[in-house]
DNA sequence: TTAATCACG
DNA sequence: ACGTACGTGATTAAC
């Protein structure tokens, strides 16, 4: 027989906040952020463990609504409001639970009881399991069976009921309990019972009755006053019955090889009792011990020496970390038996060894376009690891270390010009060997295979593909623009000197401050830590006061576009006369992609003198094509809110920010001028962005009145979006993390922070991420269908650039009309939402002209 | 190494 | 009363 323990989250949770509230001042860490409710629960937690050993275990929640509230309104009405104080630390008792290796659930609009009350009748059904249900809640006795027990906790101590037990105590059979209730009703929840029959009478009517029915078909035999009053509240009685019936056909999946304990992970547990300065707990952890991967190896010589098994773990290692410019030096290859160590002269032999395997790795963009190799590589440990917010950074030794394998970093190790390349080399790749596993299972745990099998992996080979090709770069044509970009430099430089009539370093926001706002008095500026604010909201601000401010964000601007684009981006072009940029896929909180070496997605385009860098960026093909999305966040919001008139907007194709602006200023859309309708796209980002009246007003020179009049305007007209923000934040608190259309997982630890700017950070992040991360997952589906068709129609033409929003190809003239075809398809079609989504296509002979 | 600034979606 | 828009990367100066 197999146990299964079944705990009572939400009552833990508010018996220990509530053993050591009524003092007044409970429990904080030095942050400030309460734990005295995950203090008690974290010591019953332990001690359930401890005592019944379980070998299957599963802590159930209350979240979300609530279905007998829904029924009836007055159930559990009078109950006080959950203490703010409380609420903050439920998200990390599910955290901790994580860390402890123990399942929990909850699914609304269910109580944590019914959730206990179906896996226990599902392990009743299962002659292999028994319960122990852990609660102090009476009401879960009605779930006593042969093969059910409760441990009903007391005040100090418990007592453990099974069926037996308790007939002797109360006299009747356990699922009695329902119609003790439905008699004696419970103040608490609020259920009213028969008025005037406490547990006495009712226990004696049920002892000699044995139910509710057949009390009330025997209500002739009852005499005097529990008569009457019987016969009073009858339907109450009825009512209270269903009430307090544990509803155990909860729609969950009851598989028991989830709830298998398995043991906590030391070191995310000890990193939460960290946060929270649970020193006790701290001292009693087992340390955990520094795993020692057993380091044999076999050198390999001679390719012919090489005999592999099936599954296979490799790991690459290069002498940079950008692996355009670096060289492969060594390889290491575990598989079934052994583990082997390659030189660089062997690995391009050894990959054809690999062809038909099936591999993992951990990197597996470097390998590809390190080796212009195809590999059969199901599982990548790094973009694994990132969507379960485990480290997922180029180096592998941060993974390793997380998981207690000590592992030099890389820096060092280049550094040092690579000592005991061999156990390095051999030792990391017995890792993913060891590890690949145990970090699938976090990734099925989350929810998250689909976003790793259908997004994640397959995009590893097409952002390969599109860093590989790159984008010619023809510095030449950028050649009079620096001439002229380093003359009017020299000249603004002098004219600053001369309206100040000193010279400095402008470039130094101190000494600029200090000339500015001190030596000219030219205004009051912000004071911050070095110095006085001299950015460019602040600078616009005294635009008119003096010449010289201008001068100053002229010299900002022309030394931006020379050191980053100018001057910077040529340090980029290889021998093939392009600029190979490297898209970090494990990077952002959002699921975007981020590009890095050079930054190939901040390319100057909003002014149009900068937005000439983009003349050198020409075609290798015929001409560069550009594929964006129209307003794609916006339709996003459109959708998850379903928000009608949003909707509405977006499937009649209409102007969105002119209609906005028709409504909050109550005007027909003939009537808006050009800036009320950039006005009305300001608030129509802020909002998506989690905006505050006086951020708008900041943003639009407004008053903050002005701009909290707008907001609310736009509330009134788009209600559906005001209540995704409300809802989608209180979800967030409840859950510690948001998620994407696709399942994409983001945890957002600042909801729990005692800092209140701390926190508000966090509703916005819970609020824009997703929308923004939603948009992601989209554009990659896109790109990878993209690919696809690339391929399946033998075509030239080459992706090279994602820009979050917009897709940047290098083409062949003649493949235009059939691109055109492809794009749209794949970019419109590649999820149906509630609003159409909608590409606009342009095309030139450099990327200045594609716009 | 960190802060300030500014380029992009 | 708090402090004020999400997500990035590169460069420069200051520490």
């Amino acid at each position: 027989m197999k146990k299964v323990v079944l705990v009572d989250g939400n009552n833990l949770l508010f018996r220990s906040y509530y053993a050591t509230a009524y003092t007044g001042n409970i429990m904080h860490n030095s942050k400030g952020f309460p734990t005295n409710a995950l203090y008690g629960f974290v010591g019953m937690i332990n001690k359930i463990v401890e005592e019944e050993k379980p070998e299957y275990m599963v802590v159930a929640f209350d979240i979300g609504k609530n279905f007998r509230k829904e029924k009836y309104d007055f159930y559990k009405e009078g109950r006080s409001e959950t203490p703010d104080d409380l609420i903050v630390q439920m998200p990390i008792a599910r955290e901790i639970l994580k860390a402890m290796g123990i399942m929990y659930k909850e699914m609304a609009p269910y109580e944590a009881d019914d959730i206990i009350g179906t896996i226990a009748k599902m392990a009743e059904e299962n002659p292999e399991y028994a319960s122990l249900i852990v609660s102090s809640d009476k009401d879960l006795l009605q779930l006593i069976s042969f093969e059910t027990e409760i441990k009903l906790l007391k005040q100090n101590g418990y007592i453990r009921y099974n069926e037996e037990s308790f007939m002797k105590e109360y006299g009747i059979k356990p699922i009695r309990i329902i119609d003790l209730k439905a008699l004696m009703g419970d103040s608490s929840d609020n259920i009213p019972g028969v008025r005037g029959i406490g547990e006495k009478t009712a226990l004696k009517l049920l002892q000699e009755y044995d139910s509710l029915e057949n009390i009330y078909q025997n209500i002739d035999n009852i005499k005097g006053k529990v008569h009457e009053k019987l016969l009073l509240d009858k339907d109450n009685a009825f009512m209270s019955y269903e009430l307090a019936t544990i509803y155990r056909e909860v729609p969950i999946n009851v598989d028991f090889e989830e709830y298998l304990y398995k043991g906590p992970n030391l070191n995310a547990l000890k990193q939460l009792y960290e946060e929270l300065e649970f020193f006790s707990f701290l001292k009693n952890m087992p340390v955990p011990k520094k795993t020692e991967l057993s380091n044999n190896y076999i050198v390999i010589n001679n390719i012919e020496e090489l005999q592999l098994g099936e599954n296979i773990s490799f790991y690459l290692e290069m002498d940079d970390i950008n692996y355009h410019k670096g060289n492969i030096i060594a390889l290491g290859i575990t598989d079934e038996n052994n583990t082997y160590y390659l030189k660089k002269e062997l690995v391009k032999d050894a990959f054809k060894l690999l062809k038909n395997k099936k591999c993992q790795t951990y990197d597996l963009k470097k390998a590809l376009v390190a080796l212009k190799e195809d590999i059969n590589c199901p599982f990548d440990l790094m973009v694994a690891s990132y969507l379960i917010d485990y480290p997922a950074h180029d180096d592998i030794s941060f993974l390793m270390n997380y998981f207690n394998v000590s592992c030099e970093n890389y820096e060092n190790l280049k550094k040092n010009n690579f000592p005991h390349l061999e156990d390095i080399v051999t030792l990391k790749s017995k890792f993913i060997y060891e590890y690949g596993d145990k970090i699938k299972e976090r990734v099925i745990e989350d929810k998250q295979e689909d976003i790793l099998n259908n997004i994640e992996m397959p995009l590893i080979k097409v952002l390969a593909n599109m860093e590989e090709n790159g984008f010619k770069f023809e510095n030449e044509r950028l050649d009079d623009m620096r001439k002229e970009v380093i003359q009017k430099i020299e000249l603004v430089t002098q004219e600053i000197y001369d309206l100040s009539g000193e010279t400095f370093n402008i470039a130094s926001p101190k000494q600029l401050g200090i000339v500015l706002f001190e030596k000219m008095g030219i205004g009051k500026s912000k004071k911050i830590n070095r110095g006085y604010k001299t950015d460019l909201k602040t600078l616009h601000k005294y635009e008119n006061k003096h010449p010289i401010i201008k001068k100053v964000l002229e010299y900002r601007n022309l030394s931006k576009l020379l050191s980053t684009y100018l001057d910077g981006l040529q340090e980029y072009v290889l021998e093939d006369g392009k600029i190979h940029t490297i898209f970090n896929q494990t990077l952002t909180r959002t699921g975007r992609l981020s590009s890095v070496e050079p930054n190939l997605q901040n390319i100057p385009v909003r002014e149009e003198y900068g937005k000439k860098i983009r003349l050198a960026f020409v075609p290798s093909n015929d001409l560069i094509l550009s594929a964006d999305y129209s307003q794609i966040e916006l339709r996003i919001l459109a959708h998850i809110s379903n928000c009608k008139e949003l909707i509405d907007a977006f499937i009649n194709d209409q102007d969105i920010h002119t209609k906005v602006a028709a409504d909050i200023h109550g005007i027909k859309e003939s009537e808006v001028t050009k800036s009320m309708r950039s006005m009305a796209k300001a608030v129509i980002f802020g909002i998506v962005y989690g905006i505050s009246g006086f951020g708008l007003g900041e943003n639009l020179n407004i008053s903050r009145t002005e701009a909290n009049h707008f907001i609310e305007k736009y509330y009134e007209f788009y209600p559906g979006v005001k209540e995704y923000m409300v809802n989608i934040v209180n979800e967030a608190y409840k859950t510690g993390e948001v998620k994407t259309m696709f399942g994409r997982i983001r945890k957002i630890k600042e909801l729990k922070d005692a800092n209140y700017r701390t926190r508000s950070m966090g509703e916005r992040m819970a609020l824009n991420t997703p929308i923004q991360g939603t948009s992601a997952d989209i554009m990659k589906l896109a790109m990878i269908e993209i690919y696809k068709k690339l391929e399946e129609n033998h075509l030239e033409s080459k992706m090279i650039l994602q820009v979050h929003d917009e897709i940047i190809m290098d083409i062949k003239k003649d493949e235009l009309e059939k691109l055109k075809v492809i794009l749209k398809d794949a970019m419109e079609n590649v999820v149906t939402l509630k609003v159409p989504l909608k590409i606009e296509i342009n095309t030139g002979v450099n990327w200045y002209d594609a716009k």
